[in-house]
DNA sequence: GCATATTCAGAATGACCATTCTAAAACCAG
DNA sequence: CTGGTTTTAGAATGGTCATTCTGAATATGC
């Protein structure tokens, strides 16, 4: 009951912000030895090898990704353009604090070119989001809350694809700042009131606005147990 | 005058064309020996070594693709946004063609994040494209063809960012069809006019739309001399 | 046609890395 | 304690890769 994480959690956790932020390539089992605090043995007993480790970290990114994407978007509590801003609210708030984006957009892409395994889970997550967003997207247009013109599943490829690039130029071409207005800019520009010119976020009034927001999604909502 | 193309030059784009499909640190110099016919000595005493390079092919690609944008979007003689469109759809249909996003925007980066040298390259392209974007935008919206709520600095990111998000899903995600699709979406969101639904593309008429456009850009229409 | 310089192909080098092996240390049941 | 098992830290292995070296082949100048 009290068992608070796992020993084989602790080492995907450790892992997963390690292939995050290096990549994986340029992350060596020794780097991933002095990451989990766990020696090579332990590692490849656990395992069997960085392939099969890499590969239960996108498992558990994957799970947790997902859960947070159905569980806000199938509230049919409150109105969904609400929950989708919320969802991708959550994206780009992440990716501005770790300055890199999705874990599978963003990086698991290099590695998907040599391994299949990698590529079919991208594109297994991404189906299961693209999914989720189309039908939220639906109901939004239901509700009249987003444009009739555009087409749910275009508008949700739309979205998904702009918080995957959106990750990529986190890297080396925009502020954190500057994504979140592009992204702003795009949920506004579909709802069709792109209209009111305070969509834009300064750095000076942006943690307020996006820490009293009361339906803001933190990445600890979903995380502890 | 009838010098059609330097040694070197050729070598840039044989190398290019591996790197931009394999990745940086998927190409060896082997591959590289074999794709450009020189061996060795003579890749070595050109270059200097494989991540120089890297760097040639950067240079050679961001200059192709700065004029490109500058000599589209700064052509005064036609509506603003057609010449936006006619970039992005040109960035749209390569990645199509391709298979694989922007060599700077989807393949570079992993190699920025050992090289400053490749993440200031990345850099400095994105901010020359972004403002041109900008500007371009900004024309558009004096003239109308904008909805005006949009700032254009946030349109040209949002843009830019989408094509960049449309190369990473293009390997795993999306198909090519589809991606048109979303940023045929954006655009018509952000023109305010997502009005009619004919804006999707399906696989049967795409390359008839898109090969009798008369202001469609092709690769060649600026590589060749 | 010959001497000299350049270019070639592939072998040698040295570095790095994932994985396996090993011998010592820690643990544990009796 | 003690005999045996598990875990550890780090050394050995085998492979890959970028880069340099080398001796043969080719071109060049006279």
């Amino acid at each position: 009951m009290m068992n608070r994480i796992s020993d084989q959690e602790m080492v995907i956790i450790a892992a997963r912000d390690m292939f995050w932020s290096r990549g994986y390539d340029n992350t060596s089992v020794e780097d991933l030895v002095k990451a989990t605090g766990h020696n090579r043995y332990a590692l490849y007993s656990m395992f069997g090898g960085k392939l099969e480790l890499f590969l239960a970290v996108l498992d558990y990114y994957q799970k947790e990704r997902r859960d947070i994407f159905l569980q806000t978007l199938s509230d049919h509590t409150r109105p969904p353009i609400e929950a989708i801003r919320d969802v991708f609210d959550f994206c780009v708030d992440q990716m501005a604090e770790r300055g890199v984006g999705c874990l599978l957009g963003n990086i698991a892409g290099e590695v998907a070119r040599k391994e299949p395994l990698v590529a079919r889970r991208i594109k297994t997550h991404f189906s299961e989001i693209l999914d989720a967003c189309t039908y939220a997207l639906e109901r939004a247009q239901e509700r009249g809350e987003i444009n009739e013109a555009v087409k749910p599943k275009d508008g949700a490829q739309l979205l998904v694809a702009l918080v995957l690039g959106l990750g990529a130029s986190v890297e080396c071409v925009q502020s954190p700042d500057d994504a979140r207005n592009s992204y702003r800019a795009a949920l506004a520009a579909l709802s069709g009131d792109a209209l009111s010119g305070k969509t834009s976020v300064t750095s000076q009034n942006q943690s307020q606005n996006f820490d009293s927001r009361p339906s803001v999604i933190t990445e600890e909502t979903y995380t502890k147990k």
